[in-house]
RNA sequence: GGGCCGGUAGCUCAGUUGGUUAGAGCACACCCUUGAUAAGGGUGGGGUCGAAAGUUCGAGUCUUUCUCGGCCCA
């Protein structure tokens, strides 16, 4: 007797996955049978259901954070579709923004060309240029993922399409009259006249007049502040014309104390913070004074003070408001805010409704907004202000500072901030606020945290500022009349600039005459046009007007949207906003939004400390099944951790994963038959067959759970579970001896075939969208007339797979089995037995367990040569492990005192 | 500094409205098998649930403080 007369297991199926090598073949194979249109046309007509890309910026190699996301959404398409849905899927590119166009510059600088003397129309073609190369880039490294999407039409901001739309977007801002222009403060260079980007400024030391100055209460809630002066320090005493409120920090301790020093403070009460006194006096030199009163910050609410310069002109009011930004590190406590002037003071002031004003031109020099100071240069203006401030007896001292402070990194000269035209989307003319609030309680959140939140943000966020100063990006279709200053509206104007743009691009904006896009309506001299771009969160909040309402394979709204956790204050934020201030919901029904990667002891990675993987390493050692079995088993909900350690230990569970469709296949020989289970007689199959069905019904009940919650961890964990304990440990481990030493047409073995069969065909099915190029090698190799895993379906298991009381019943016999292993552990710890077919067992059960025994064969489930049953009247399970005596079938390697049945003859 | 979120065995994760000795799989150790074989099986050892205080008859679960980490903002 030997081999040839049992049924080993026999496949194709390799246990060594090799997927660096595999992998790319399955995707030459994809793209050989066109898998993306062929699943457009297998769930053509069926139940949309759309996952809106979010686009990734066109600049530079994926790392693990693209891939994550990236992965996650292709398993998420993967399963909709497998579930009956048209899940379409078409990628996108953020192109247009600052990053790209200073890409270009730094080549400028490298080949000593000067952007200036370039045309700006080929400044923008070499940044699309640059573009277009990083969305190829990244088309060959997504799609080495594995993800499956619309990879030949994909769509971009930067498209012909994408700019119209979004200028027929602003379009409707416009029209409805909540896009209006303001002032911002900006890095502001009065040499080179132009804004600069935070990557153009550099910090040197500079020598700045510093002054500590009065501001008199005018009206207060707390007595004792009555005839105060407030002091304020400042190291830029030129923005003092420019005050318009003074900021305070609510948790900070204040005092009045009374000067007793001749001069102009003589008897004075001047107000610092507690902590900052004793640097007040020594820097104003105070030699006498006495406190008066200690309080807390938050008694300054509702206080109003006076300019300065109230006597010159300045007789407005100066609010005192509450700012978590004023600290004890250098002044008193108090801060003077210029909205016009900083980016603190800017947004303070416009949470309280005061707005920043255009206070210094282009050149440097104060505009006529403010008295007395028309026409003279800021850097002049310190001695003069100084002056003024000692003249009105509000200067209490001055002196000088060396500190860092921002320079232009071209002229080297000192930068400041200066509020400059912008355009903004009001929050509150047109309810943008309200609809954008509503809108999110009416969209659906994984996890549910998320909307909370971006809720927060939005209650809080100040007016939408669309424009730049910059040139890579979508023109501001706008035009301002010369002398009235009225914005021009029109609907045939802007849908003339969109349809031009549609055919050529917006770089005609810079080149062209004006009056092309005016028509004949206006006269092109009476009009400013405006040469700012569009911001590029603004472009990226279009992709739902320029993809799902323009594309007829999409549909407005998104099914989801699904980013990384930053996205809440990017796009998530900017498409809500967009689309409620012009279509008056979200763009989506539901955001999915998952964590960070960092390193394996949750740090970020970083270049500096050495603990960034690429996604690139992760291929090339493992290949993409692996990472998308990562992606799958961590919870998106919070950080996701990643390091080789645990990349191993998944490949673990993919190679257990692996030798689990090994044993299926082997024992079908590869010989894959379809069940028609709905007419699968279950009463004739044995009881373990049964109980296998109702595990797999179960189990299916649990994955739709998980999958419609979108708990991959949870569904892939349950998944590998089956493999290894119903599976590998048990089923497959009892039926080998019926599977290899049955009769090839024995009922038994006939029933288990049956059940590998139904096995195989749901796990290739449950882990294809995980496992996508594992589960494609094992349908491609069973399956020779459908051309693909992801072109299937789901199964619908028959109800009569279910048997919860068998399942009870198993349950039971389970432990027993758990027991009588424990019991032959025994035995062969102390050597006098090494198979467990070299044991035969005596089993003791109560009256219950005896009974639910009576037709379970022992020896089948626990691989032993015999067991036999008692019963008996202790209620504990009681086992006796004895060495089986007689001698052993060379077929089976059963041990029995008589001739084994099977295999006799 | 502020807002939001998180810290449960070496790893990935479960732990219902507070209720027995905190679970699973993997990894690890030892043993068996050599007919899933660079596989497979069995048994077993691992946790003061980030720290401290509090509420409670009772806290991994609730409160406060601290600490470490992440995202966003300043």
């Amino acid at each position: 007797m030997s081999k040839e007369n049992i049924n080993l297991p026999k496949t194709a199926f390799s246990m060594k996955a090799n997927l660096q090598n595999k992998e790319p073949e399955i995707l030459e194979y994809w793209k050989k049978i066109d898998l993306y249109k062929e699943l457009r046309k297998s769930n053509k007509g069926k139940e949309k259901f759309i996952l809106h890309d979010g686009p990734p910026y066109a600049n530079g190699n994926i790392h693990m954070g693209t891939a994550l996301n990236k992965i996650l959404k292709d398993i998420i398409v993967k399963f909709h579709q497998m579930d009956g849905k048209d899940s379409v899927y078409v990628p996108g590119w953020d192109c247009h923004g600052l990053p790209i166009e200073w890409k270009i510059e730094e080549q400028y600088k490298k080949n000593k060309k000067n952007k200036n003397e370039v045309p700006i129309t080929e400044f923008r073609k070499e940044c699309r240029e640059f573009a277009q190369k990083w969305i190829d880039v990244h088309k060959t490294q997504f799609k080495r993922l594995g993800v499956v999407g619309d990879w030949d039409n994909h769509y971009a901001t930067m498209s012909f399409e994408a700019e119209a739309q979004i200028v027929r977007e602003l379009g409707k801002f416009l029209k409805e009259g909540s896009l209006y222009r303001g002032f911002k403060p900006v890095l502001w260079s009065t040499v080179e006249k132009t804004a600069l980007a935070d990557a153009e400024v550099e910090y040197h030391d500079h020598k700045s007049d510093t002054i500590y100055t009065a501001f008199p209460v005018k009206k207060t809630s707390i007595k004792e502040l009555e005839n105060t002066d407030i002091i304020i320090w400042t190291t830029t005493p030129w923005t003092i014309p420019a005050n318009k409120a003074l900021a305070y920090n609510e948790a900070l301790d204040y005092l009045i104390i009374e000067l007793n020093d001749e001069g102009d403070f003589k008897n004075k009460k001047i107000v610092v913070a507690e902590a900052l006194l004793e640097s007040v006096i020594k820097d104003c030199e105070i030699k006498s004074y006495k406190e008066i009163k200690k309080f807390k910050g938050k008694d300054f609410k509702d206080t109003i003070c006076s300019h300065p310069f109230l006597e010159l002109g300045y007789d407005y009011d100066i609010p005192m408001l509450e700012a978590r930004f004023v600290t004890t590190e250098q002044g008193t406590g108090i801060v003077h805010c210029a909205p016009s002037h900083g980016p603190d003071d800017f947004n303070l002031c416009l949470k309280h409704g005061i707005k920043a004003i255009e206070t210094v031109d282009g050149d440097g020099k104060y505009t006529k907004n403010l008295p007395l100071f028309e026409g003279t240069h800021i850097f002049k203006a310190n001695p003069i202000v100084i002056e003024k401030l000692k003249e009105q007896k509000k200067l209490l001292s001055n002196g000088e500072l060396v500190h860092s402070y921002p320079h232009s990194w071209r002229s080297k000269a000192p930068l400041v901030h200066r509020a400059t035209p912008q355009w903004f989307i009001s929050m509150e003319s047109h309810g943008l606020r309200k609809k954008a609030l509503k809108a999110l309680d009416d969209t659906k959140f994984y996890p549910d945290k998320g909307r909370e939140r971006i809720k927060a943000m939005i209650e809080t966020r100040p007016d939408w500022c669309v424009s730049r100063q910059r040139v890579w990006g979508v023109p501001l279709p706008i035009f301002v009349h010369k002398t009235t200053k009225e914005i021009l509206v029109d609907d045939n104007v802007n849908e003339n600039i969109a349809s031009i743009y549609e055919k050529e691009g917006s770089d005609c904006w810079f080149s062209d005459n004006p009056q092309r896009f005016l028509g004949d309506k206006y006269k092109a001299e009476d009009y400013e046009k405006i040469s700012d771009i569009v911001e590029v969160w603004f472009d990226s909040g279009c992709t739902h007007a320029f993809v799902l309402e323009k594309r007829e394979d999409l549909q407005w709204p998104a099914s989801m949207y699904l980013e990384g956790s930053d996205q809440h204050r990017g796009w998530f934020h900017s498409s809500l906003l967009e689309s409620c201030g012009t279509r008056g919901r979200a763009p989506y029904e539901s955001i999915l939004s998952h964590g960070f990667v960092v390193d394996g002891k949750g740090l970020k990675m970083s270049k500096s400390v050495g603990n960034v993987i690429a996604p690139e390493d992760i291929l090339k050692k493992y290949g993409a099944d692996i990472l998308r079995i990562w992606v799958a088993s961590s919870n998106y909900a919070e950080d996701l951790r990643i390091d080789y350690s645990i990349l191993e230990q998944h490949a673990d569970s993919y190679r257990k994963i692996r030798n689990t469709f090994r044993y299926l296949l082997g024992n079908l020989n590869d010989n894959f038959q379809k069940v028609d289970m709905e007419n699968l007689d279950i009463k004739q199959l044995p009881e373990l067959e049964r109980y296998m069905l109702h595990r797999v019904y179960e189990l299916n009940q649990n994955f739709k759970n998980y999958f419609k919650s979108y708990d991959f961890h949870n569904l892939y964990k349950e998944l590998l579970n089956f493999c290894t304990v119903d599976l590998s440990s048990f089923y497959f481990d009892i039926r080998k001896d019926a599977l290899y030493c049955d009769l090839k047409d024995s009922d038994r073995r006939k029933s288990s075939i049956v059940v590998l069969n139904i096995i195989l065909e749901s796990l290739v099915k449950w882990f294809a969208p995980i496992l996508s190029f594992t589960a494609e090698e094992i349908f491609t190799l069973i399956n020779k007339e459908q051309k693909s895993i992801h072109l299937e379906q789901f199964i619908k298991f028959p109800k009569s797979f279910q048997d919860k009381e068998l399942h009870e019943k198993w349950i039971e016999l389970k432990k027993i089995r758990d027991i009588c292993n424990i019991s032959i552990e025994a035995k062969r710890a102390s050597k006098e037995i090494g198979s467990s077919l070299e044991a035969s067992l005596v089993i003791n059960l109560n009256k219950t367990l005896f009974e639910i025994s009576k037709n379970v064969d022992f020896s089948e489930i626990c691989i032993t040569s015999s067991a036999l049953v008692h019963q008996s009247n202790e209620d504990e399970i009681i086992i006796e492990t004895i060495k089986a005596e007689g001698d052993k079938c060379p077929v089976c390697w059963k041990i029995n005192k008589v001739k084994c049945e099977r295999h006799s003859n």
